[in-house]
DNA sequence: GACATCACG
DNA sequence: GACGTACGTGATGTCC
């Protein structure tokens, strides 16, 4: 076939890429193919509108040229010119990314030219193309609205918005800069743009630059003359900022003598081959459009099949589990048609096998890989040799396994590549390993997190649990592997021939669990918690913890010793009181000597029989006798020695010198997070001598902690889900909310307000919160239950919506099974049908769910934006507590990292939710945990 | 491994 | 009318 020379009587049309796709993601809903979850929203949209466009393409008018022009992924020319080029630009969206490559393949099963190159933008591909259709006497029509293609108009150059179906001529370029084509970079240079952070002159805008141009004719002259300006300050700025200026516009001009490998004749109009499009599109599951385009090209329709066709064909459920069937993967020859296959497809399940659990200490052993069900390999890398003599392997390493260095040099480019999705069951662990190997993995799916949104509230999100409910499937147990106890070895010691199976299995059912639940997080419409909330807290929680947080071991130990010797005076206090020795950490010891022995009153047994010897129990004793009230200061100080002075400094890692906590992002139902290894979220902080131990958390030298907490965040959220006026307007006075309602309840004036009035008030609040009941509240308060009943009621009807909201969240929670926060998580209450106790359990867990969650949320935003709010500053974001969050930064960046953090933290909810109550964040610093509280 | 206890929000 | 109860976590030591 030979192509038709381009020239007079020829028309070209450019069709901008990238504009499409953008536009085509934004209008649509997040829709994933229904077969195996693939995001495939922004192709149907840029499908949708190929064929509107070749639908149109009728008459005189019609093209007998055409192309799609696209912006070739990475730096361009424009960049090595001013690095921060674009440099404001959000990435794109995670779920857009593995779409880009198909919208190249979509373009082409339309049969029409696909074209990018790299190092260049789009628009200098149209620029070219543009100027040489009109150089032959040819038009061109470029489909886009951006207006930095309007310098191209003209000489039969038009533009065309698809959008408003509207011409742009000389005479648009005009309406819109206030100067002809010619001139649209001279006023370009001078505006700049915000969008693709072209700085321009400052101060100036469009207007002010056409004014400019068309008084001075073009920019030279204008920079040449700026001294004749009479604006003082627009003459200024012209002046200092000339170079500026300059490069503005060498930024804004477009390319129109790019070498291009292929010609116009080359883009001919060329009717599609219907089999490839149909094809194409009923692989990517259009139903209609293939349905569509099928009448329209006057063929028949090819079957979608619930089983979809090419590369993914497979799905889970036609795939049996096969441990037989894995690969071991030992060289890079090996490994090559792995990466082939990830990157045809834009996807890979991994997983990392490693010699333990603490992601800063351990070591990685073998890698497993899964693109599709059933086709999984495990790659070993660092296996011990097993020897002779030894049944726990030798320090040599196994034969057949590729150099650790190869595998990562060549899986390094697919774990970074933006276009393919790496997924995981708990990611942030694999993503911690490879960060430690200098690979950022991005972007990231995760199972776990994915029913965390989906399942929260009915079970725990491990892989056995979800593998055993939605596969059907229980994987092979690590243990046997292991082994238990003293005799449990590292997984590097594991023969090779027994990891295949376990580890390449792994990466087969998160790939199944990911098929399976990417299409129903659209479906329970919980992809935006997903998306939101979860998925990209995960590198920042990874780069938290890799942080951690420095804890000086001298002061640990030496408040050890000295709790040491405290608890050896009090033991033998309490040993003479007795009359005998006994252990003193043994509850059911103590119940024995206290109400058996001393027969002391209230001695009441639990369930398994043993005396309650629980520090309410202890305090009631302790008016009658001193041995209680030693033994309370005994528990005390162990607690304080076993649980913290001692063991955090056992958490000290040997090479950071800092104590590495790890979060647990699906630990608790309500959407809080949980922190463990150590558990950095109870430090004690109540009582004096436990506060002091917050004295042994330090910044580095020069630095300072910053902590930042919400105020009541979840009283001013109970004030707006809960529409409480007079609660709504007490936080808007800035009142302090425990006092206005004990004012409101016992009609005391805030002056006459007593210390213990307000206690019993603030009681009452946070049992609002927990789903008050008159038996807690009496407990809590140590008041006859009648009372506490008394109290409850007197609230209800002082703030009567209160009791509408908890009647309402119930009866939503029986209805639906769950309840929700009011940035749409779901938090399921199987337990809200039952009869008996676990009803009432039930209950206040529905009624606190939704306003802890989204507290919980707030702050999960404010740290997924938190990154982005303190980039230009060198703090760091090292823990969260629920409602604080820990910074560490140099002194001199003190001020400006507490405005960035607050501003972030406060307005968190924006502009997802707006709450009646403005949130409050305050703010505390010092050289030390304790003082910056 | 279950249980009791206690540290935090 | 009785049930047994504040909501959400993790770590530790005892005891079986």
């Amino acid at each position: 076939m030979s192509n038709t020379e381009f020239g007079k009587g020829c028309h070209l049309h450019l069709i901008d890429g990238s504009a499409f796709i953008f536009r085509a993601y934004h209008a649509l809903p997040p829709l994933t193919r229904k077969s195996d979850g693939l995001p495939i929203g922004a192709v149907a949209g840029f499908c949708n509108m190929l064929q509107r466009y070749v639908e149109g393409n009728t008459g005189p008018d019609a093209p007998t040229h055409v192309a799609v022009i696209f912006d070739h992924s990475g730096k361009t020319f424009r960049n090595d010119l001013y690095d921060l080029y674009k440099a404001n630009r959000p990435p794109a969206p995670e779920d857009l990314r593995p779409q880009f490559p198909l919208t190249r393949t979509a373009t082409r099963a339309f049969n029409i030219a696909c074209k990018e190159v790299e190092g260049f933008e789009a628009d200098d591909i149209m620029a070219t193309l543009a100027c040489q259709a009109r150089d032959a006497g040819g038009r061109c029509t470029i489909i886009s609205s951006d207006k930095d293609l309007m310098q191209l108009v003209g000489g039969g150059v038009e533009m065309l918005d698809a959008m408003k179906n509207k011409r742009i001529d000389r005479d648009g370029v005009i309406e819109k800069f206030g100067v002809g084509p010619e001139r649209v970079v001279d006023v370009q240079a001078l505006a700049g743009d915000s969008v693709d952070n072209v700085p321009g002159a400052p101060g100036i805008g469009i207007k002010t630059a056409a004014l400019l141009i068309n008084e001075y004719g073009d920019l030279e002259s204008l920079l040449d003359r700026a001294s004749e300006i009479k604006q003082p300050k627009r003459r200024q700025t012209l002046i200092d900022k000339r170079k500026q200026i300059e490069m503005s516009k060498t930024l804004v001009q477009l390319d129109c003598n790019m070498a291009l490998d292929f010609t116009i004749a080359d883009l001919e109009v060329r009717d599609p081959d219907p089999e490839v499009l149909l094809g194409f599109l009923a692989e990517m599951e259009f139903r209609t459009l293939t349905k569509r385009m099928a009448d329209q090209l006057g063929q028949e329709a090819p079957a979608i099949a619930e089983a979809p066709a090419g590369v993914i064909e497979v799905i889970a459920e036609d795939v049996p589990f096969d441990r037989d069937a894995y690969t071991c993967v030992r060289s890079a020859d090996e490994l090559q048609p792995w990466i082939d296959q990830i990157r045809q497809r834009g996807w890979v399940a991994v997983d990392t096998e490693t010699t333990g659990l603490d992601e800063m200490v351990v070591d990685l052993v073998g890698i497993s890989l899964c693109v599709e069900p059933g086709t999984a390999c495990y790659i070993p890398l660092t296996h011990r040799a097993a020897a002779a003599d030894d049944l726990f392997g030798s320090d040599d390493l196994a034969k057949g396994q590729m150099p650790l260095t190869t595998a990562l040099e060549m899986l390094k480019p697919v774990l970074e590549d933006p276009a393919i999705m790496k997924i995981g069951q708990n990611m942030k662990y694999d993503a911690k390993i490879f960060a430690r190997q200098g690979i950022t993995v991005a972007p990231m799916d995760d199972t776990m997190l994915m029913s965390y949104a989906l399942h929260g509230g009915l079970h725990n999100h491990g892989m056995d649990t979800l593998s055993e409910r939605y596969l059907d499937h229980t994987p092979i147990p690590i243990k046997p592997l292991l082994g238990t106890g003293k005799s449990a070895i590292t997984f590097d010691k594991v023969p090779v021939s027994d990891a295949i199976p376990y580890a390449a299995e792994d990466a087969d059912i998160t790939l199944r669990l990911w098929q399976l639940f990417k299409p129903r997080l659209h479906q329970a419409k919980v992809s935006t918690v997903y998306e939101t909330l979860e998925r990209p807290l995960i590198p920042v929680l990874a780069k938290m913890e890799m942080d951690g947080i420095k804890v000086d071991r001298d002061t640990l130990s030496r408040m050890s010793n000295a709790f040491a010797q405290k608890m050896a005076e009090l033991e033998a206090d309490i040993h003479a009181l007795a009359g005998r020795p006994f252990n003193v950490g043994s509850p059911k010891q103590l119940g024995e000597i206290l109400f058996d022995e001393m027969g002391l009153e209230g001695g009441k047994k639990g369930k398994t029989g043993a005396y309650a010897t629980g520090a309410d129990i202890l305090e009631d004793l302790a008016t009658e006798h001193d041995l209680p009230a030693r033994v309370l200061d005994w528990r005390q100080l162990s607690k304080l020695k076993s649980t913290y002075t001692d063991a955090l400094q056992d958490h000290i890692n040997a090479d950071t010198g800092r104590v590495h906590t790890s979060y647990l992002q699906t630990g608790a139902n309500t959407g809080r997070m949980a922190s463990k290894d150590p558990n950095l979220q109870n430090i004690p902080v109540r009582s004096e001598e436990g506060r002091r131990i917050r004295e042994a958390f330090i910044p580095e030298p020069g630095n300072v902690l910053l902590s930042l907490d919400y105020s009541q965040i979840e009283l001013r959220i109970l004030a707006h889900v809960a529409g409480i006026d007079a609660l709504k307007q007490a936080f808007a006075d800035g009142l302090d909310i425990h006092a206005m309602t004990a004012s409101e309840m016992f009609d005391v004036s805030l002056d006459e307000m007593t210390p213990e009035i307000r206690r019993q008030a603030k009681a009452i609040n946070f049992g609002v919160i927990y789903g008050i009941s008159g038996f807690g509240l009496a407990r809590n308060l140590r008041i006859p239950r009648a009372e506490a009943q008394g109290f409850i009621n007197r609230y209800f009807e002082r703030f009567p919506g209160i009791r509408t909201y908890m009647d309402a969240t119930v009866e939503f929670a029986k209805e639906h099974g769950y309840v929700q926060t009011l940035f749409g998580r779901k938090i399921h209450t199987p337990e809200i049908a039952a009869k008996g106790p676990r009803a009432g359990f039930a209950k206040r867990a529905a009624i606190n769910a939704p306003i802890q969650g989204t507290a919980a949320d707030v702050i999960r935003r404010a740290m997924i934006r938190m990154p982005d709010a303190i980039a230009h500053l060198p703090a760091r974001m090292l823990l969260q507590v629920h409602d604080e969050l820990l910074f560490e930064v140099p002194e001199a960046s003190v001020e400006e990292t507490i405005a960035a953090a607050r501003t972030a933290m406060e307005n968190a909810a924006d502009p997802a939710v707006h709450l009646d109550v403005k949130l409050i964040v305050d703010a505390g610093r010092g050289a030390n945990w304790a003082e910056a509280h």
